[in-house]
RNA sequence: GGUGCCUUAGCUCAGUUGGUAGAGCAAUGGACUGAAAAUCCAUGUGUCCCUGGUUCGAUUCCUGGAGGCACCA
């Protein structure tokens, strides 16, 4: 077992992309990307996707290999890529993945537990149901169905109540019964290296990002993912905002300014998440090159030799 | 220059019939097993513009000053 990926984490718009990059040319192998909005094709400027001048540097998988139509989750994504990374083993020594999502990151170097597929209609009912009900209707349900898992959920946030009650439903067995199981042993190795820095130059960076998505045509990109703005590859910072513009509620002003306010507060949320795993390595945005090479080969010689 | 109104949290403002203060937003911390750029939970923030007076006690009332706004000249 001396195959290693190197995760690459960190908040948004720090540099991920061009430390993968580096990594993938160094040790000549291949990116796997872990970020749940660079999948869909039809998305391209508002989620920073690598530029095609970026992608001629390295083979990056799972960037816009999907519309916004097709249904897409995490699961999907952990089967996908574990399968994606076992190939790229077979020539290679080191993958690299690189992701903002914390729990596709994690589904990849931990893995989920394994559900039963549910039907679409089991979670529309459910959302229904919370509609015409409220939330205290669907919480005496999960109490009921699963009293376990209704002790240790977060009883207020709808969307855990209603996976949790889609799948005993769907099921037929409760939603605990399923989790905290062993899960499927990875057969590589992982060295987690996070950027960081400090949150007034994370903050500078997203507000000057936001402003070159805009000038690149952000508008343009939006209006033509309009009419698809239910699909929930497009609950997105970026264009939810932009649509409230087209529906004439905001300014422009205001919804640039909201970009950058939610894209803020997201990039707090993937700190909160990755600052979570202990074994991860972190490295200021500013790091050196070699310094940092450095470091990650003495991880891989440690793994190997023990 | 005159008259009137205003000055309280990072911002917009409420309030205290005199007992040192609170909303919204922003901000901060956290959770996370197929919606995750989603969703949810928790938490403060203070020379109450300055000065002197009255008072046991002033952010609150009074004097003077500074800054802002409006109208008049």
């Amino acid at each position: 077992m001396n195959k290693i990926l190197i995760s690459v984490v960190g908040p948004t718009a720090i540099g991920k992309t061009k430390l993968a990059i580096l990594l993938a040319q160094y040790y000549r192998t291949e990116i796997i990307s872990a970020d749940s909005r660079q999948f869909f094709k039809e998305m391209n400027i508002g989620t920073a996707v690598p530029t095609s001048e970026e992608l001629k540097l390295a083979k990056h998988h799972f960037i816009q290999h999907k519309s916004i139509t097709e249904p897409y989750s995490v699961g999907d994504f952990e089967r996908d890529a574990i399968k994606k990374i076992a190939s790229l083993f077979k020539t290679n020594e080191v993958v690299i993945m690189v992701g903002g999502s914390g729990l596709y990151v994690n589904a990849v170097t931990e893995g989920l537990n394994s559900f039963p597929t549910i039907k679409s209609n089991v979670r529309e009912a459910l959302n229904f149901e919370l509609k015409e009900h409220g939330i205290e209707y669907l919480q005496e349900k999960l109490e009921r169905l699963d009293p376990l898992y209704f002790k240790q959920v977060d009883i207020h946030n709808p969307q855990r109540v209603i996976r949790a009650l889609e799948v005993t439903i769907g099921s037929g067995k409760p939603y605990s019964s399923f989790i905290d199981k062993p899960k499927a042993k990875r057969d590589f190795r992982v060295i987690t290296v996070g950027i960081k820095a400090d949150r007034t130059i994370i903050y500078d960076r997203i507000n000057q990002r936001v402003d070159v998505m805009i000038a690149a045509g952000l508008l343009e990109e939006a209006k033509e993912v309009l009419p698809y703005r239910n699909y929930n590859a497009l609950q997105t910072v970026g264009y939810k905002e932009l649509f409230n513009f087209f529906d004439n509620e905001w300014t422009l002003e205001f919804a640039i300014s909201e970009i950058k306010k939610n894209t803020r507060r997201f990039a707090k949320r993937q700190l909160t998440w990755f600052f979570k795993n202990e074994d991860t390595r972190w490295f200021n945005y500013d790091y050196e090159q070699k310094n940092i090479l450095n470091k990650i080969n003495t991880e891989i010689l440690k793994l190997k030799n023990g």
